[in-house]
DNA sequence: CCGAATATGGCGACGATTAGAGAAGTAGCA
DNA sequence: TGCTACTTCTCTAATCGTCGCCATATTCGG
């Protein structure tokens, strides 16, 4: 591990002219610009990118804290934000808040002595909005999930009431008279306004709400869905909190003889990669997890360079039809 | 963000004793220890980890390079891994090489850079060790497949091998006669041993050896599929690559009408989270995911301390027979 | 009153960057 | 030609924030 000075003194030349050729903050003479780069080519000499940061008071690091990320939806989430980051010169510190607001304040904490330049996160608790104002950590982007108070935050997720209403419709087409929603989380923005959506359209169409809660997972989903048969036995169609709920829920009636979609119809919300993997494929509301991504890395970039950037980005939502449902006959 | 300097001159001390009672280095005066910890509380101090960092010469960050972070098995290591680093008081830089070396070897020379502790490293390239040797990271632990050369080089894996004969074993026991192995990539170990593994039992039972080449992925699975009911229309059991070519050959069996495990079974191998949350439930041998993260970052940690580690760890697989093979029948 | 033990402060190092000083060269003008 | 004014390039030194060596001040026992 060579340092700036022995690559100097090895070219002739100051420690200043060495960072000067590296960085192209200044015209350098040609030919000891040559003699410098010689002298970094021979010595491997890469600058060391702590010491570069403590003195720039940046690091270049985006914090990630998702709660799990075994999650496929916040797995392919950070896929992307890893390459956006990439592409643009940073580096992803992940962590796994695991639902602990303990663990995600320690997490924050960290990334602030970091000096990370901004912090990407997702979060269920309602006290994180203290924890960030605390830690007054440059940007935070909080992907997906609302989050009440903090000092300089952004806001990024996708339009989900809309993403209620649509799949609602989609079973209302595929002939539902008899509409079951598993109402996600009612803290999260997004279990709230998918509920919504799916009301609204309940009502204009004239037809019962019905309700059971559950949470974004797997297991809740199979909870939900044996509920389901027992207090809804005449369910025609199921709009589930999300792909993991719906994928269970699909078990579920599988092993009780139920056919989808010939007897009941599932709509998922997501699109995690995985709907579309099993069998039967399911249909389900595409989040843009991709320009999600890319979005919440770009404000952090923008915030960095002192550019304006908006505190709130809705995206937009697709209906991604497949095996679950039937088609609306025309 | 305060400095040590600040909290020292509030609490008229200087800044080695404040440093000393951070860091517990020496004894300080109970009375002046109180002083500290009272402006450290007032000013909200927390060290700059950069700067501790650049003194130290050891950042405690260590580097996950993984070729897709939104492979289950993958993003299921990152979780173990992550959750280990935590509590070992390191951080996490994730990289997604997308099996690009390129990308590789920037993301290597990166984590030099930022002076990390070590590396944990899974790739397909074979020249992956000449890039590592190149950089002279601290340690590096490559999880899951081999690597030719380098220098200071620890592998965890698992006893591929002997999960190639247990899934044999199993379809056997099912009662197949006639077992296709779709087999993983010959580059890789895990590809090589576990269709020893297949080979050995079938030889040892007097089967055909019968293979369709196929990659670790879901697309490469439907393709391998589509190929075995063409050459081998009598085909009774089926020992996927992986898990995520089991997924989509499923599927492509379900599409045609054929019945799973009556008409054909089929073994997976990973176990990954989706092989019990789709219907059916995936047969599969199970790596032990957790314990080979778990390992993996207690290498670097030993390594970090000076002491003795393992260069090379086998790790125990296990059958876990679920929906898609029938029981022995004894 | 002296030597030993102990706590504390000063200072330099880690490695890169940059402001500002200084050196060298060039052009313009008397 | 000689002198000033100006440009252009390069170097020195300070800085970022923390830690640990070393020296010094203080205390205590003998």
């Amino acid at each position: 591990m060579a340092t700036i000075r022995e690559v100097a003194k090895l070219a002739g030349v100051s420690p200043s002219t060495v960072s000067r050729v590296m960085n192209g903050t200044a015209k350098v003479d040609e030919e000891k610009k040559q003699r410098v780069m010689e002298a970094i080519e021979k010595t491997n000499f890469q600058p060391n990118e702590l010491a570069r940061a403590l003195f720039k008071q940046t690091s270049k690091i985006i914090g990630l804290i998702v709660p799990n990320i075994e999650n496929p939806f916040f797995s392919e989430l950070a896929r992307v934000i890893e390459q956006e980051c990439f592409a643009r010169g940073f580096r992803l510190l992940l962590c796994n808040s695991n639902n602990d607001t303990k663990k995600e304040r320690i997490n924050v904490s960290m990334l602030h002595q970091m000096k990370a330049d901004g912090l990407i996160l997702i979060t269920n608790s309602d006290r994180t909005g203290d924890i960030i104002a605390d830690c007054n950590l440059p940007v935070v982007v909080v992907v997906d999930r609302y989050v009440t108070n903090g000092g300089e935050i952004a806001f990024v997720e996708s339009d989900h009431y809309k993403g209620g209403r649509m799949a609602t419709q989609c079973l209302l087409d595929g002939g539902c008279k008899k509409i079951v929603c598993f109402r996600g989380p009612q803290e999260f923005n997004s279990g709230r306004l998918r509920f919504q959506g799916y009301q609204d359209v309940c009502r204009e169409n004239g037809i019962e709400v019905c309700y059971i809660d559950c949470a974004y997972s797997y297991e809740a989903g199979k909870k939900a869905a044996e509920e389901l048969l027992e207090r809804y036995p005449n369910v025609e169609g199921v709009f589930a909190a999300n792909d993991m709920s719906a994928l269970s829920t699909y078990k579920v009636f599988r092993s009780r003889g139920i056919r989808v979609p010939e007897d009941i119809q599932l709509v998922g919300f997501d699109d995690v990669n995985i709907s579309s993997l099993v069998s039967p494929e399911l249909t389900t509301i595409r989040q843009p997890v991709a320009e999600m991504g890319r979005e919440a890395v770009d404000i952090i970039c923008k915030y960095g360079e002192g550019q304006p950037f908006p505190t709130e980005t809705v995206m937009e939502v697709e209906l991604i039809q497949r095996e679950t449902t039937l088609k609306k006959q025309s």
